[in-house]
DNA sequence: ACACTTCACCTTTTT
DNA sequence: GGTGAAGTGT
């Protein structure tokens, strides 16, 4: 079991000022950038182009020649992480007094706005934070209440409805007035009751943290001049990743000076799924017509060869500004792409090739990429038998697991008694005979006297609660009751408390098996993490007193100290509670001892490793499955793509599986377009050296039903000409899934002629750099055989999924395939690529 | 109310 | 392959 990285263990930050000259080392682009000398600017930075070090010696900058205070500056990162870094950075320019200025995400930001000054748009200061899992539980009670069917509204579904919602900054009361059709009236509904009970909840989801800071600068005019007097610049990293509530933000607090550094780079935007446009840049020009523009394309971080490969799969993306990195290392070496039989295989290379490089370079300096999380899991267990030591980034979240989920709902419930979805969760955990039935009394009660959660569960008797319930709620009020009573002064100590008393330990314990046991160590964790967050305050108040501090603590900056009162284990809780929610994957990344990094690609936006692996590139998974009928999906897992490569110092592996197990399935794919755009010369391709493994046929049947376009590729490929109905042991059907499972029955040779091209080169030719091209190992997926002539704009058409719509645009691209963009009434538009043969038929 | 089962769905990606 | 919802039996 791997724990996070302590996230509390604050980083006695070196903060020597040293000798270092604001402007040394800084090209004239960069210098350009850093001496701006107010009014709005737009950095245009590549990947590797001193993005970073451009923002940080701008603030000091700022600080040291242009006289602004150190607080009377915003800067705005991506995580917490690479603030803390930004802040970290700046301190060696201007000294300590860095370290308490508001360098913070966009998230902590407004949860800290909101604290202070949340009340005049219903937010009051011990609001709980609710992550997406919290939210789609609370939004799956909200349309449960109201009658709705769950299998036409998912709990998903509807949680990713209402958050773009608020990412576009719609209410329910205009999501209700645009809606055209019954569902998406219904989902309106559903919002407008589940904004209500996170009211009622006194708790806000991640988007409300934008959302309501944008409608509270908007609406409350003593609050948004407070904020706009204050902050004479702002900055903000990451640009391109913004969403439209973002932007408002920003726009609305630097609005009074106008001072706005934005840095960004439209090629390395992959959040769309939340919301993010990477058009923002192009609107800050048209939004700022006096903006100063500064174009960073130096790329001081990759050879020629791994910069040249980034640039090639980009240019393929059509709605895209043409810019080119110039590399400032020499040539380096050629890229190795590795074909293996399977995802089993993949992974033994990756392990070997780590073995064999750690002889000479730190597994600090190395990294593996893939796609999903899932994916990580065999790369491990290779890692594991090779003896390499890792550290993993994301995946099974420590906060996600349940006992952890349980143990902040204690916490949360004793900071906010009104957070009904936490008292959900703890009031029969461990089972104290307080089941559904007396849950859902106790909640109505609640509702309808206008209470809180806790104030009714205090009146048992009123309820019509039975006797042994009543006991229950009574003993459940005590337990917080004794909890706040002064005795407990520390996070740690209320946690221990809670959990002890409560009887939730014991549960743990009684049961004895060998997961309850992996719970109750997670549970220590957490406490541990607790005390060092404690220590980490206790700190912080003794320089403080000082005026100074070396300490970073998540939220409560000195400067606002007003709102937090360390005093207070309520203010010690709800602090701790937000840096728990707040925390972003990425900033788990450190650990001490040397080892391998692996995470999802998206998780490694922003960080740099001399080698670098790449795995899964295979048409399915990267490009996923889910964006590959969207053109503008697929532009963006192109950009993910290049953020990748680009993340490469000196040496890139990129490797792709034929086949995989997913779901307990193997399935087969066929390599990634992104491979074919790297051009040849530039590759040293490797094909995997085993005989295909047995497993690949023995393993059971599963019931993967799912008729999914990786099946189509391969029944493509592989079957045309097999007879389902052949009863020779070869066609023979095997397999009680309602579909048939061909893939059982054939062999490995069969698939592997069929998906990577009939007579697959030898392995020496294949190793031969410039004959790759001309011996390709990759068949070109089905021919476009989509007729598109009868296609005009304004037909009207019926796709298989959306139903009807109407063809809005029509491009030829470059490669002569063809996008179709089609209006759907019931839904976005979307394009579809001829090429991809979508389920389209003219009507 | 709870313990035990079977079943569907799942995986993009994250503040 | 793992999880949470829903169903079944005490």
């Amino acid at each position: 079991m791997t724990f996070p990285a302590n996230i509390f263990a604050s980083t006695n930050i070196g903060v020597d000022k040293t000798n270092l000259s604001i402007l040394d080392d800084l090209n004239e682009s960069q210098k350009q950038a850093v001496q701006h000398s107010g009014g709005p600017l737009l950095v245009v930075a590549g990947a590797g182009s001193g993005k970073t070090r451009v923002l940080t010696r701008r603030i000091a900058h700022l600080i040291g020649s242009q006289n602004v205070s150190p607080f009377e500056i915003l800067a705005i990162t991506f995580t917490n992480k690479a603030a803390a870094e930004m802040a970290e950075r700046v301190s060696k320019l201007v000294g300590r007094v860095a370290l308490r200025m508001w360098v913070s995400t966009f998230h902590s930001a407004c949860a800290r706005i909101l604290r202070m000054d949340g009340s005049s748009v219903g937010i009051k200061s011990g609001f709980s934070i609710y992550d997406v899992s919290d939210a789609t539980r609370l939004v799956d009670y909200a349309r449960r209440d109201l009658g709705v069917d769950s299998k036409r509204f998912s709990p998903k579904g509807l949680q990713r409805s209402i958050s773009n919602f608020k990412n576009e900054l719609i209410t329910p009361g205009q999501a209700l007035e645009n809606a055209q059709m019954d569902t998406q009236a219904t989902v309106a509904k559903i919002y407008a009751e589940y904004e209500q009970r996170l009211r009622a909840a006194n708790a806000v989801d991640f988007d409300d943290l934008l959302g309501k800071c944008v409608e509270l600068l908007r609406e409350d005019d003593e609050v948004r001049e407070k904020y706009q007097n204050r902050f004479k610049h702002v900055l903000v990293d990451e640009f391109q990743d913004t969403n439209l509530a973002q932007w408002e933000f920003v726009r609305l607090i630097s609005k009074k000076h106008n001072n706005i550094t934005v840095v960004g780079d439209a090629d390395q935007s992959i959040y769309r799924f939340r919301g993010a446009d990477h058009l923002n840049m192009q609107r800050f020009e048209q939004e700022y017509e006096d903006a100063s523009v500064v174009v960073l394309n130096t790329n001081y971080r990759s050879t020629e060869n791994i910069l040249n490969a980034a640039n090639a799969v980009i240019s393929n993306n059509n709605s895209r500004h043409k810019k080119e990195l110039v590399s400032d290392k020499g040539i380096g070496e050629p890229i190795v792409v590795y074909y293996a039989n399977s995802d089993r295989s993949e992974a033994q290379y990756v392990a070997n090739t780590i073995n064999k490089l750690s002889t000479t370079q730190s597994l600090d300096s190395i990294a593996v990429f893939y796609r999903t999380n899932a994916q990580s899991r065999l790369i491990e267990e290779q890692l594991i038998r090779n003896g390499i030591s890792y550290r993993i980034i994301g995946g099974t979240k420590f906060f996600d697991r349940r006992e952890i989920k349980d143990a902040i709902s204690y916490l949360r419930v004793f900071s906010n008694q009104s957070d009904e979805a936490s008292w959900r969760r703890i009031i029969n955990e461990p089972k104290r005979g307080l089941g559904d039935t007396s849950i859902s009394k106790i909640a109505t009660f609640a509702r309808n006297y206008g209470i809180s959660f806790r104030k009714a569960l205090e009146k048992p008797n009123e309820i019509g609660l039975s006797k042994k319930a009543s006991t229950a709620a009574l003993g459940l009020c005590s337990l917080f009751d004794v909890a706040a009573n002064g005795e407990y002064e520390t996070v740690a100590k209320v946690l221990e408390y809670l959990l002890e008393a409560s009887g939730y330990k014991k549960m743990l314990e009684d049961e004895g098996s060998f997961e309850s046991q992996g719970r109750l160590e997670n549970l220590l964790e957490l406490i541990s993490q607790a005390r060092e967050f404690d220590i980490a305050i206790d700190k912080k108040i003794e320089f403080a007193e000082q005026g100074d501090s070396g300490l970073e603590i998540p939220t409560f900056a000195h400067e606002d100290s007003t709102i937090f009162n360390p005093e207070s284990v309520f203010d010690r809780i709800q602090a701790f509670l937000e840096a728990v929610s707040l925390l972003a994957e990425s900033d788990q990344a450190n650990a001490n001892d040397e080892s391998v990094t692996l995470m999802t690609l998206h998780s490694a936006k922003g960080l740099e490793y001399s080698t670098v692996f790449i795995t899964g590139l295979e048409e399915g998974l990267f490009p996923h499955e889910r964006s590959m009928g969207d053109i503008s999906e697929l532009e963006e897992e192109r950009r993910l793509c290049y953020v990748g490569i680009t993340r490469a110092m000196d040496r890139l592996y990129l490797t792709c599986a034929l086949s995989r197990i997913m779901y307990a399935t193997p399935d087969y794919f066929s390599p990634s377009r992104f491979l074919k755009e790297i051009p040849a010369e530039l590759v040293n391709a490797i094909e995997d050296k085993e005989v295909p493994s047995e497993f690949m046929r023995s393993s059971a049947p599963g019931t993967n039903n799912k008729s999914s376009r990786y099946s189509r590729i391969y029944d493509d490929f592989a079957f045309d000409d097999i007879d389902p109905n052949d009863q020779s042991e070869q066609g023979r059907v095997i397999g009680q899934g309602k579909r048939p499972r061909r893939r059982d029955f054939a062999t490995d040779e069969i698939i592997r002629s069929r998906i990577w091209g009939s007579d697959s080169a030898s392995k020496d030719q294949i190793s031969d750099v410039n004959e790759f091209e001309a011996q390709p190992l990759i068949s070109q997926p089905p021919e476009p055989d989509f007729d598109t002539s009868e296609f005009a704009i304004g037909s009207r058409i019926s796709h298989e999924k959306y139903g009807l719509g109407t063809i809005t645009s029509l491009d030829t691209h470059k490669n002569g395939d063809i996008a179709i963009s089609v209006d759907f009434p019931t839904d976005r538009t979307r394009t579809f690529m001829a090429s991809l043969n979508p389920p389209i038929e003219l009507v």
